[in-house]
DNA sequence: AAAACCCATCAAGCACAGTTGATGTGAGAG
DNA sequence: CTCTCACATCAACTGTGCTTGATGGGTTTT
């Protein structure tokens, strides 16, 4: 059950080199940002921020239970932040650059034209 | 007290024109992220997306409860993202673009040097 | 002054996400 | 085949965050 991550990888490759990007709408940038809302996952993806890791290497680094960090490996990856890969018997999981650039376009859009100068309320 | 939102104006404003930035640790990151995990108050900045607006006005469009739309305005203050302005009898809401193009930065800085080989785990 | 309005805050109730410890699965090692 | 190891999953407990309705502060009207 790794398929269908709730992401399509076509468009956010385009999106790389420049900060334009396919649009993303809010409703696919939700349960990422709730993926990025707990503590503990931010440590996780700031050790990933260097490269692949396996989970026993992940534990023993930032001391956590094993069930626990198991548990938020999966909010993340089912959120489209992580790709995981078996390889014997460890398991290695990394970031999806695809997915944090179509988050940074979302927020780009957001921001495009935030400074309209406010409409007149109710008159 | 709408003074000290915990967040550096000056480094952010020179970031917006490249999506290089000024770093941002995901320690200052964290509280915005738990800001945007809630389905009602991506629904306020979606809304503020166009550009300055009065509670009132918002309470109408979004068809919540005041009290309710109040506590989401205030926790998206309180991380940054939203600042405020007093006019007369009304309050104006809009977004923080410094904050926005931070948490682009943010994310791009994850994004540098996430497909790194993978360490060899444990030997 | 009183009344009407906009908005913030409060206390209580409630739902959900996270934690913990135990158990299950699947792949190498002996 | 059996044992060990890496990781996933489960059930029960716990805590945190959201919702609701009522109250309070502050600003314009009349």
């Amino acid at each position: 059950m790794g398929f269908m991550n709730g992401l399509r990888d076509a468009p956010a490759a385009a999106a790389t080199a420049l900060g334009t990007a396919p649009a993303l709408g809010t409703e696919q940038a939700r349960p990422m940002l709730k993926a990025l809302a707990d503590p503990c996952r931010l440590q996780v993806l700031e050790a990933l921020a260097g490269g692949e890791r396996c989970v026993c290497d992940l534990t023993g680094e930032l001391g956590l239970a094993q069930s626990r960090l198991s548990f938020h490996l999966r909010v993340l990856r089912d959120a489209g932040l992580l790709s995981d890969r078996q390889s014997g018997r460890w398991v290695y999981y990394s970031l999806r650059p695809e997915a944090l650039e179509a988050l940074q376009s979302w927020l780009a859009a957001l921001a495009r034209q935030c400074t309209a100068p406010a409409t007149p309320c109710c008159d």
